[in-house]
DNA sequence: TTATCTTTTTAACAAATTTCGATAATTATA
DNA sequence: TATAATTATCGAAATTTGTTAAAAAGATAA
């Protein structure tokens, strides 16, 4: 529960009582790598708080190789199918851990229960949102205006763990390019 | 002040007295096309309501057949260099008018205070944040996912005024390719 | 350690996309 | 209306990227 603590307290002030409310609320589950946390079809009902790990947002195809990696998610950070959880939609991609992981989770019932019960549940609400909607429009951004080999590079540079850490098939897809491309541009870097 | 009215309250409940908050800090502009709301390296001092008219979010490179056209907003949508504003760091794309364009908005500064004095400001943030986000994970999404047709094609269907409005080398640098290589795939779906 | 499986790299070829040049069509403007 | 300016289309060459297959390197387990 520490980390979390932290994590909203560097966000806002809050009080014991909200606090308290909020945390109560919370179920930690821990993961062995590769475990999936939200199937594709299925309606997300949870928003989590990774305390340790990675896990990676995907669309699987026909081929392992073909999957594509919508994202990936850090120690420190809130994972949802979020949009699924914000719509109630049936989600369009899976979450599926990539090394042992440990969550905080909160269902959508009861985060609900936070917005309207709690002082602080809105001013959450909207920072948490703000912040992932912050890496998506970068995403978004970085897709259209840079080539594939930027993108490596700029992983590289932010997150230079990742490239340890996480296969090469999955930072390909990521990047959007093909394993066999992504070799490529290692070779031309180097 | 009629339609964003309408938009918030279909969003939620707004008692008179949050509502004649918000609205006394909004102020109206009229842009006529091609007007530039938001300047590169400008920190974004705005969030605004589109009454009227069309905006892009692009990009300049060297040459105008070059540009980056990030994204699109319409009427009764929000738009902001937001990550900017947000974040009060300087923007790294520009807002123009594609049409002519009549805005609702309000600054920073206005908008915390709203966030800060009215019950009803933190969840309608929340929203707002909620719905941007969903558009920008949908556009990252696709990106990753579909192709250059396949994001032609979705437009044809999802915004078919779209089609008609803009000129096609703004939707080929949305889509992220050539005006070439779209009128190719332009003729191929004909 | 060997044997097996997975991951990464390399290569040759195919397919898709960009670039460049030119022209046609459309739109704006004197 | 005529002229200029912008926008859209087309073909061919050049480049990039994907595809397929196979080899090399690394990881895992018996």
């Amino acid at each position: 529960m520490d980390k979390i603590r932290k994590y909203i307290k560097s966000i806002t002030e809050i009080n014991d009582e909200d606090w308290s409310f909020f945390s109560s609320k919370l179920h930690k589950n821990s993961y062995p790598k590769k475990s999936i946390i939200t199937e594709i079809g299925e309606v997300e009902n949870h928003i989590s708080f990774i305390e340790k790990g990675i896990v990676r947002l995907l669309i699987p195809k026909k081929e392992e190789a073909d999957e594509i990696t919508y994202g990936f998610s850090f120690e420190n950070e809130f994972i949802s199918a979020y949009s699924s959880f914000l719509t109630q939609a049936p989600s369009l991609y899976k979450l599926e851990t990539l090394v042992e992981t440990s969550l905080l989770s909160i269902t959508y019932s009861d985060l609900q229960k936070v917005y309207k019960h709690t002082k602080i549940g809105n001013l959450i609400g909207r920072l948490v949102a703000e912040r992932l909607f912050i890496i998506k429009s970068n995403r978004a951004l970085s897709l259209l205006n840079d080539s594939a080999e930027k993108r490596y590079f700029n992983l590289f540079t932010e997150r230079p763990n990742l490239i340890k850490e996480i296969p090469l098939k999955y930072i390909a897809s990521y990047i959007g390019v093909t394993p066999q491309s992504l070799s490529r541009i290692r070779k031309k870097i180097t």
